[in-house]
Order: structure tokens, then sequence, then C-alpha cells
DNA sequence: GCATTCTGCGCATACGAATGCATCGGAGTC
DNA sequence: GACTCCGATGCATTCGTATGCGCAGAATGC
């Protein structure tokens, strides 16, 4: 570690200040907060000076202080549904980096569907503390984005959007995959497809059923087309449910891959076999879709490209809050492994 | 959203300060302050005049002057090695539920192996602007956590532990969960065995790997005791390298489910049967190795109620600076699952 | 050799909330 | 009726950094 840890005045009540450093050199504490920032009225001289004892001392800014003065915290919120989905993880991994190698640093804000309407929550995303905010958890009926708008907090909305909202949004192309997964079905051959989503309130569920729905529509009934939460257990339920009834389906399209590992998961217990018995197709192409263990046909939704650029964008915006907003699609691409085949001609039966 | 948005001064430079609401209340800055912080000398009408216009003017405290005025940040940092790895999310999960309800913000913190000894990277830690950090990523050869204790910041380390240090540990029994991991073994009758252990700089590593050793040491030769990162590819690597040899092990301990799952991955790939080829054991029960797709027989670390107590830990460390501090070791238990069983007679063939 | 532009730095203040101390009016005491 | 006491609020300062402005001395111009 290069900061020095012995610093020779261990103040009981902290902190090296501006102003001991600034006393250890004999110039002014201004003079200090310009040469440690950069400022070019300094001397070379001075600066080195200043720098030597602000590193004898063991001095760092304090971060309150500069933020009260600055208007700006160098931090941004990330707002998601939840962590513990195997969907989060990649993607907070991918927009850490950005906000990492932009300076910022990254507070994360479980946004569950409940606790919502929350007013210290909200406080808590106004009171100048995030220079920002990147939603990942928004859902069709929160109101949060435009409040959050309304008062002037930068925001981005990623992957999931809402409508009639003047804000700069990053999403996949839903409705093309919706589209491109049933009629990847649809030419399999397959006829008795019946759906697994997430929830109706999310944009992301309700546009890739529209795609689904343009392709399927005359086969797709309603009885065939479940909602749930985007979870394995919901996946596992979901599959359970449709395969224990009379007219099992040949093919489930799941919501995102994560209930599609869910279906996979009931239909091995069930002694289903997949693809030859069921077909599933999932969304999101999450690392764990192109493990051998699942081989899962799904559909790429450009996430890291999301993630990626949905927190530039943020950064963007902070340093520019005027100027176009811009509504992004990110284009999705079919991706075939070995979850998808051709119907089975016989009738499934469970023991 | 109970906030009223419509601020009838929206002034240019931003938010709403106390001075406002204080005169539209025709009070002192200070009587809206302790107004609203609750301090029992204001009188009750006058508190709820302050409140009804700090509402109508939609004033939020400042949390950068609170800070530099308070001396604490209601932050806290959680550093962790990475996100996009299974083990994280249920443990950051189970993080954030503590401090969310101790009313503490959580930073993430990425801390790749390399990128260490950054010294940006220390002093964003040293600023104040956390009241405290959860580490979760210490390596046995990193100085950092003993710097910052140094410094004075308030840590915990959770689920890793770096020796010869005076802070709040709260670890797995990785030695014991390493015997019974390798009793179970030895107790179904392998003798061929193998493992593929995470990073040595780490104690969970180590010390599982002391554990494995007590019970199996007379039968563990070196070149089947494999380190690499504590990730998929890692135990899909060692998989593929271990049966591939001339003497394939009847049974791998993987450094962690992870790695486990990276090598049923493999041998279902190599179309080895587990567990009646290959039997695993993995380390943390993650929710992943319960799914049916791998019933991965593993050794609950504890993992939930380490992120519960060191996070309210760290809390009370952050109260309390002074006070002893506490090494606990949480209990492990071992539970079998479905990958394994009695050794193979035959010697392994791959083709 | 004097006026003028830089260069380099000090001075003072602002950022917004919290808090020790002073103050003030009224109730209670003798 | 003067005095004490207490509840309720105002005043002034503090936290530590950033920054506009001003000023001195040096460098430049003619």
């Amino acid at each position: 570690m290069a900061l020095d840890d012995s610093a020779p005045f261990a103040r009981p009540s902290g902190r090296v200040t501006s102003r001991e450093v600034a006393a250890a050199t004999g110039v002014h504490q201004s003079t200090v907060s310009r040469a440690l920032r950069g400022d070019s009225r300094i001397s070379q001289a001075t600066r080195e000076q200043v720098k030597l004892a602000a590193r004898q001392l063991g001095y760092v800014p304090n971060s309150s202080a500069r933020s009260l003065r600055s208007q700006r915290t160098g931090i941004v919120g990330v707002m998601v549904p939840n962590i513990d989905n195997a969907y989060y993880p990649q993607l907070l991994s991918d927009i850490n980096r950005e906000f990492a190698a932009a300076g910022y640093s990254m507070v994360l804000i479980v946004d569950p569907p409940h606790r919502r309407s929350d007013v210290s929550r909200l406080e808590s995303l106004l009171d100048a503390s995030l220079d920002g905010l990147l939603i990942l958890s928004a859902t069709l009926d929160s109101d949060m984005p435009a409040v959050l708008h309304a008062r002037g907090v930068p925001i981005v909305l990623g992957v999931r959007s809402v409508p009639g909202l003047d804000v700069d949004i990053m999403e996949p192309d839903n409705f093309s995959a919706g589209r491109a997964a049933a009629q990847h079905l649809q030419d399999l051959g397959h006829r008795e497809v019946a759906v697994a989503m997430g929830p109706e309130i999310t944009s992301t569920t309700t546009h890739r059923l529209l795609g689904i729905q343009s392709v399927l529509a005359d086969t797709l009934p309603p009885e065939r087309t479940l909602h749930g939460s985007y979870s394995h257990e919901a996946g596992y339920a979901a599959c359970n449910r449709l395969l224990r009834g009379a007219d099992a389906p040949t093919a489930i399209i799941a919501g995102n891959d994560v209930i599609a590992i869910g279906i996979m998961d009931a239909a091995r217990q069930l002694g289903v076999a997949i693809p030859d018995e069921l077909s599933v197709v999932g969304f999101d192409d999450i690392p764990m879709a192109s493990w051998h263990s699942f081989r899962l046909t799904t559909v790429d939704m450009g996430t890291v490209a999301i993630a990626e650029q949905s927190a530039r964008r943020l950064v963007e915006r902070i340093q520019h809050a005027d100027g176009p907003k811009r509504h992004e699609f990110f284009p999705a691409s079919l991706t075939v492994r070995g979850t998808t085949t051709a119907p089975r001609k016989e009738p499934l039966t469970i023991e």
C-alpha cells in the first residue's frame, strides 16, 4: 500500500485535513486544494512540496466536504429488483466495470416489487447522495422514474422500459426476440406451444409476449400462457403445471433463461426428455445457458451491450443534464443449442 | 409517491434547503433541523408546521452536508472478489437485507486479485465516504485489511480470514468442513480421490484442504491436488485434466459448489456418469446445488448466518469502535444428495 | 524606465445541516 | 413581587473543501 499509515500527528478525532497539510508546507489551504486537484496555476515546485507533505501526513480529502462544495458525490445508484437471480450478477459486473472506469462508485439498491411507495426509500434517492440512477427494475406501473425525473435526478432506464417518459432508455428488442423464439419453434413443427413468462407488469414480458403472439396467435390459448416471477421456482412450478395437464405442450417458451432452467429442472425430475419430449427456449443467453448441463436454446438479448451502454449513457447524462434523450433498442439473436428439436409424435405420459 | 414534486420555487440551482423551509415556517433554520430530526425540545405544534412546510416544498436534507457535520455517511462498503459467480448473489442479498434494515446503503466494491495496490482505490476507502467496510475478498497475502484497520476504518472480515489481525472475523469452520467431505468419501469406500480447490491464497481453500488432508493424507498425492480460481471454468478444466489422465480418480472434492458444477458439466460432456463413475462433493450449498439438474452433495458452510452476522457485526463495530473483537467460526454440515456413491470397480475409459 | 500582462498564491466565503450556548417568555416558588 | 426554573427557540459556529477575487512580484513590451 502506498500511503504512509504512520501519520505523525494521529489526531484522536480522526482525519488529517487540507489545513494541516497547508501548515506543514507553509502555504494556504487553498493552495493545497489546488495543488492536489491539478490546478495549472500552481507552480511545479509548490505542487511537489504539497504532494509530499500530503503523502507524509496521510492526507485524504474528505469526500463529504468535497461533495457539499462541488455538488457531486461520484456515486451512482443501480436499482435492481433482486440480486439472487442469475441474470443480474453478470449484468452488474459489466455495469460496475463501466462505472468504475468512469470514476464512479456504485450503490446497490434492491427494489423488490413490495416495499414500494415507501417514502424513506424515495428520500434517499433525492438527498443528493447520488449523482444519478440506473434503473433496471422499472415496472410498467411504477411512477418512481417519473418522480425522480421531475425532481431532476439524472436517470437511465436499462433493460426494462416505461412508456411515455422522456428519459434515456436502453432496452432489448423484445418484440423481435419473441418472434424469433416462436418462429424457431414453429419452423421445427411445433403447434402445441406454451409460454411461461415473467411478471405482466414488465416491459420485457409484455413485449416478448407480443412478439410470440404475432407468430403463434391462433395456436396460443390463454390457458397455455402463464405468468410468474422471473425465477427458477416459477419455471419449475409452471413446468409441472403444464406437463401434468391433459394436453401437454410439445414446447415451452420461457420468459427468460432462469425460468427456462427451472422448467428443465422440473422436466428432468418428471422424467421428460429434453428436447425429444419437450423443447424449451429461453431469453437472455446468460452464461449458465451455455453450460453443458443445459445447452439451452435461447435468444441473446444483447445484455452486455445494454449494460455497458446504459452505464455510459448515465455518465453522459450526469455531465449534460439536457441534451436529447436516446431510446435505443438492442438487437436480439437466436442462439440454437440443444433444447429444441422437432415435436414428439406421441402424447406425453407422466407416471 | 408521497413527496410533492411541484415545489413552488423550483430554483435553478437545485434543491430546497432547510433555510427555505425555515423561512416558509417563520422559524430559524436550526429549528427546522431539530424538528425534523426529532429533537424533543421542539414543541409539537412547531414540529407539525415544519413538517408540513417541508413536505410542501419537497425538502430533502442534503446528505453531504449532514455527513460533513455528523461525521457519518450511512454508507458501508462491501468488498467482493467478483460478482459474476453464483456464490455471491445470495450472499450479497442477505447482507444487503441486513444493512438496509439497519439504515445503511451499500456500495459494492469489486476487488479482483489484479488491480490491487492501486492507490486511488485505497484512497476511496479512506476518504470518510464509508462508515465501515465488510471485506469478503481478503486473501492471505493482502495487507489492505491491516492498513485500513490501522487507519481506523471499521472493518469486518467475512467468509475469508486473514491471520494475525485484531478485527472481527466471521468465517466458516473450513477445517471441519474439509474433514466432513473427505470422511464421507472415505466412508463410501473411495481411495482414489482428487481435489480441485480454489486459490491457495485464500483461507477457505487452505483450511478446507487441511481438513481434507487430515483424513486422506496418505492417499492424496500432490498431482491429484489442483488449484484454480473459484469458477465454473476452473472446475471444468480441472475435471478434464483429472479424468483424461492415466489413473482417473473415483471421486473429486471441489473447492466450492461453483467448481463442483463445472466438474459435473465437464464430466457430462465426457460421458462420465455421476455418481456411478465419478463422485463429486462441493462446499457452500448454494441454491443451485439443490436443483434437480445437479443434486450436488455438498457441505453447508452456514453462509446465510455468516452474511447476516458479519453485516450486523459491522454495524455494531461502527457504533462502538472499541470493544472486544470477535472471531467466530460457523459450523459446517454435510448435505448428501445425488452426486456421491460407492466408487466404480472398473477403471474409467474416455473415448 | 514605466506601464502592462502574467504567474503564483492568499483571503474570504460558500456549500447545507447540526449543535453548544444564549435568550426569552411564562409558570412556579416563597 | 422578585426570583428561579424550564420549555422552546434563535444565534453563531462548525464540519473540510472548492473557488472567485484580489494582490504582489516577476516578466514582458515599447
